[in-house]
DNA sequence: GCCGTTTTCGGCCCGACTGTTTTCAGTCG
């Protein structure tokens, strides 16, 4: 069920974007933003709370409290309908492109009238910014870099967006009459990291019900296509979702057939063939007789092709069909083996719950151990400090104390600098139970120099966890440029995890080179990066591209036992070399 | 607009990088 919160947030972050871009107070336009932020990771649902209620939510004040309450009861903030009217939309969504903030998007609505991605781009090539102050060569040159990359992201969403529709829209039609099975395929189901368009599928007897109940939706904007078997729509958001309603008898080849890949679905229907069979969305059935052999479900189906059952986040074609039929296929790694989160913030730097109320949700989760990893000082934006590290330690320790089922480790995020250090020196390193080191800046070095600062930071025998390793942002920031197979051989040698960061946008390793990481015998980190205790769940998209990436449970260091783990976290590796 | 061991005003995450300037604005993390 989605939560008011995340409607509440968009619209004040847009209001902060708004107070931006037409020049208003930067701190007014601040205190929206983290409003914004704070009232989507707030545990309670916002629908639920009085202007009293409200406040209590972290940087709500009596302003803030009060436009909620009204959005709430509305359904609009005047003052907000007010910023729209003086901004078009597309003005908002030019920021949206990297580097290109509110104040050059004003500029140029204001000074050229450009109010579109597609009006810049023309705008650009016909020179027109060519004499507008601020505006130079390479300013276009990164723009247009900028729209390229919005454009691969495209009209694809990312895989958490996709879920809580996809889940949203099954749990409305497994309400309906006659519904006898009910769920979704396609990108999703394989966990891909963005998603084009969902696939939903329904068996029944009667599709019409089906079909008028998926129409009459909340959120959806337009039907592009109604018929008997299949339904087409848009939502307000502008993502396509497509229902199929099929026979109850044919649910598992339907399945199977709207999961994909099309690659995997293309070497199943060559197999199908060699056995003088044929394979559709409606069953497998005898090439000659036409008779129906089996559909009713996907094992069966792949059964009778000579195959176990393949996880659907293996069907991409990456040689798991030939893995099946020799009997190797992975026993992959599943939510329920993790045992802990290894990445973790609080309130302390840039999360957004106290440290107590992420340990309450992670023992909710029922995690064996649990790591608070805030952010180190050369983040300098965090403002951290030892005193305020050492403090939290002390918590940390006498939490561990009072909580029986759950270990606590107290760690850090280490930013890895230019040449590849870190924040603080080893005898102080020495004190935590767990480092975690990223990067978070200078991503243009040249790749030599990328390749060497990661390669020190694995050897740095204090540093257990590569944080996010490519620093790639789904959408907005390709990775950086590193010889990964250089770093992958670093970690394997130093006893160095690659962290799979959970993060939507980012899922970073991406699953292609976490196969690559493996073949160099790496361990990972599967880690939610919370900051909030309601990103703690994030974790399943973690798990999904681990899974993606064929790791087993054996190849991720959170499901270990924690005297396993702690093995792992004496690095001997780094130490003898 | 929010917040307070600095409490009703006056701060607010702070530094770096990039490209465009010719001393700095804009963007990012």
């Amino acid at each position: 069920m989605a939560r008011r919160n995340d409607e509440v947030e968009a619209l004040l972050a847009e209001y902060a974007d708004l107070v931006q871009i037409t020049g208003g107070d930067a701190f007014k336009a601040r205190a929206y933003e983290k409003a914004a932020r704070a009232i989507g990771g707030y545990h309670a649902d916002v629908a639920e709370l009085d202007v009293d209620g409200l406040r209590q939510i972290p940087n709500v004040g009596r302003s803030i409290a009060e436009k909620v309450a009204e959005y709430l009861r509305t359904g609009t903030i005047f003052m907000v309908e007010e910023a729209r009217a003086r901004v078009p939309a597309g003005v908002r969504e030019l920021t949206a492109i990297p580097t290109l903030g509110p104040k050059k998007a004003m500029t140029l609505y204001r000074d050229l009238h450009i109010s579109s991605v597609d009006q810049l781009v023309d705008a650009i090539k016909q020179g027109r910014l060519r004499d507008l102050r601020g505006f130079g060569e390479k300013t276009e040159e990164r723009l247009l870099h900028g729209v390229e990359l919005l454009r691969q992201a495209g009209d694809r969403i990312l895989l958490s967006t996709a879920t809580d529709l996809a889940e949203e829209i099954v749990g409305e039609l497994s309400g309906v009459r006659g519904c006898v099975r009910c769920g979704y395929a396609g990108s999703l189901r394989r966990m891909r990291e963005t998603v084009g368009d969902l696939d939903v599928l329904v068996a029944a007897e009667r599709s019409a019900p089906f079909m008028e109940a998926f129409t009459r939706m909340p959120g959806v904007a337009e039907v592009i296509a109604g018929g008997e078997k299949k339904t087409s729509v848009r939502t307000t958001r502008g993502v396509q979702v497509d229902l199929r309603v099929l026979p109850p008898h044919s649910w598992g080849a339907g399945l199977q057939y709207f999961t994909g890949s099309k690659a995997h679905n293309i070497r199943l229907r060559e197999m199908a063939v060699r056995h003088q069979l044929k394979l559709s969305e409606y069953g497998l059935f005898d090439a000659e007789s036409g008779d129906v052999v089996v559909s009713e479900t996907e094992e069966e189906v792949y059964a009778r092709l000579g195959l176990p059952w393949i996880p659907p986040t293996l069907r991409e074609d990456r040689g798991e069909v030939a893995a099946g039929l020799r009997g190797e296929l992975p026993e992959l790694v599943r939510t329920t083996d993790i045992r802990g989160d290894l990445h973790t913030h609080t309130d302390l730097s840039d999360g957004l719950a106290p440290l107590e109320e992420m340990v309450a949700a992670a023992a909710e989760r029922g995690y064996a151990y649990y790591a608070v990893t805030d952010h180190a000082p050369n983040l300098y934006m965090q403002r951290m400090t030892d005193e305020k590290i050492l403090a939290q330690r002390e918590r940390v320790r006498e939490l561990d104390r009072r909580h029986r089922g759950m270990r606590l480790l107290h760690g850090t995020e280490l930013n890895i600098d230019a040449e590849g250090g870190v924040d603080w020196p080893g005898e102080f390193l020495e004190g935590f139970d767990l480092c975690v080191a990223s990067v978070h800046s200078y991503f243009d070095l040249d790749r030599a120099a990328q390749t060497r600062r990661l390669v020190r930071a694995c050897e740095n025998p204090h540093v257990h966890v590569i944080g996010h390793p490519t620093g790639r942002r789904i959408g907005r920031r390709p990775g950086i440029d590193a010889d990964l197979d250089a770093v992958f051989e670093a970690c394997a040698r130093t006893g160095t995890a690659l962290e799979i960061n959970a993060h939507p946008d980012r899922l970073d390793l991406p699953d292609e080179e976490i196969m690559r990481a493996r073949r160099h015998g790496v361990k990972f980190a599967v880690d939610s990066d919370a900051h909030a205790a309601l990103h703690l769940p994030y974790l399943r998209y973690g798990v999904g591209t681990a899974q993606r990436g064929w790791l087993t449970k054996d190849d991720v260091i959170n499901t270990w036992s924690l005297r396993r783990l702690r093995g792992f976290l004496r690095k001997e590796g780094a130490r003898a070399a």
